[in-house]
DNA sequence: TGTACATCAGTGAACGCGCGTTCACTGATGTAC
DNA sequence: TGTACATCAGTGAACGCGCGTTCACTGATGTAC
């Protein structure tokens, strides 16, 4: 039956939260449209109710997961010293905390592998995403404004390339790929 | 009807080298065994005749897929300087050439996000190719040998990183992305 | 403020399609004599 | 070397399942009077 306005706009939430989640855990492709309904508490035939198609529903929960990864991350470099903000965030990039629990990682070490076969404005919105990982990234670096921006693009693809290479691999050729990727101290 | 020794090896060998770039080219899962046993020029009935499954096809472009770049990178750099050779190999991988045709491109840049996901056996099999591509890198490195293994796979990940990013985001990131890894002449 | 009615969020069944896998069949290959 | 027969690579149809999407329906919500 009808829901008040309010209770569809958390239904809503629950949904693309739960899509973030999901999506990042298990793939997208492994991920029904039921799955995720399921996880908001809902019956899959609710769906289209609230998105176009499963497209459109992995670009909000795109936005979603660079959201929640920019708001944690906001949170554990307050108040550091720049260099020990980015030490702290390169050495929890990777991390097993991190890795360990793909829910709530960063996206582009989950979702960029299947981002790459999906439509332009997807890849906008991932664009989009990463580019505000890097101004973050950049704002905490010394040096001039081009130089920080180039050493902070670089520094986060060793993060992205280590943590995507570990994922894929066995765990012993995992530790060793993170280890050589570790902060040199 | 039944063909001879010789020919269902080569049917076999096309098989997997078919795979081996529809995989990276479209994805595994957006490969179905049909398209691979069509580009090998045969029906997809037979396929059981030479993998017991899809995944077991995967083990073996994945090998592939590792074996072609191998040779494809040892031929690039036999006779260089090391300097060179590295330089030439880092400014390749972040090519339009290379990203932009990804049949045949680096493995780790296209198929780990898929494999991230698959069976153990299969990151074992990764993990080899991932390891040999170190090596092959780190033996063209200055230095002493446990120097040169960490250089070469913070290097590697760089390169990963960045590739992965590049195909999952909009040109204009993309490319900003790539040209702020390319090597620092 | 109360009432009648239209709207529409959510339900659960069904549709349609793609795809991995199986199967009966064919006829050339390989082998045993 | 020739012959009879078993094997089996490859074919094409069919099966079964998962999944994105659609649809008729329900009953609470929102709105117009």
């Amino acid at each position: 039956m009808r829901v008040s306005r309010m209770e569809m706009d958390r239904s809503h939430a629950r949904i693309v939260e739960g899509a973030a989640r999901l999506f990042r855990r298990l793939g997208v492709a492994n991920t029904g449209v039921a799955d995720v309904m399921e996880a908001a508490g809902l019956t899959h035939g609710g769906f289209y109710r609230h998105f176009e198609s499963k497209d459109a529903l992995l670009a909000s929960a795109i936005q979603a997961a660079f959201a929640q990864v920019r708001a944690l991350v906001d949170d554990g470099m307050r108040g550091k010293h720049p260099d020990k903000a980015l030490s702290d965030y390169h050495a929890f990039y990777l991390s097993e905390a991190h890795l360990g629990d793909p829910s709530t990682a960063c996206p582009v070490a989950t979702l960029a592998g299947e981002v790459a076969r999906a439509s332009p404005p997807l890849k906008e919105e991932f664009g989009r995403g990463v580019r505000q990982m890097l101004e973050m990234m950049a704002s905490h670096w010394p040096g001039a404004k081009r130089a920080r921006e180039v050493a902070a693009t670089r520094e986060f693809a060793m993060l992205v390339g280590a943590a995507v290479i570990a994922r894929a691999t066995d765990p012993d050729t995992a530790k060793s790929v993170l280890a050589a990727c570790r902060p040199v101290r």
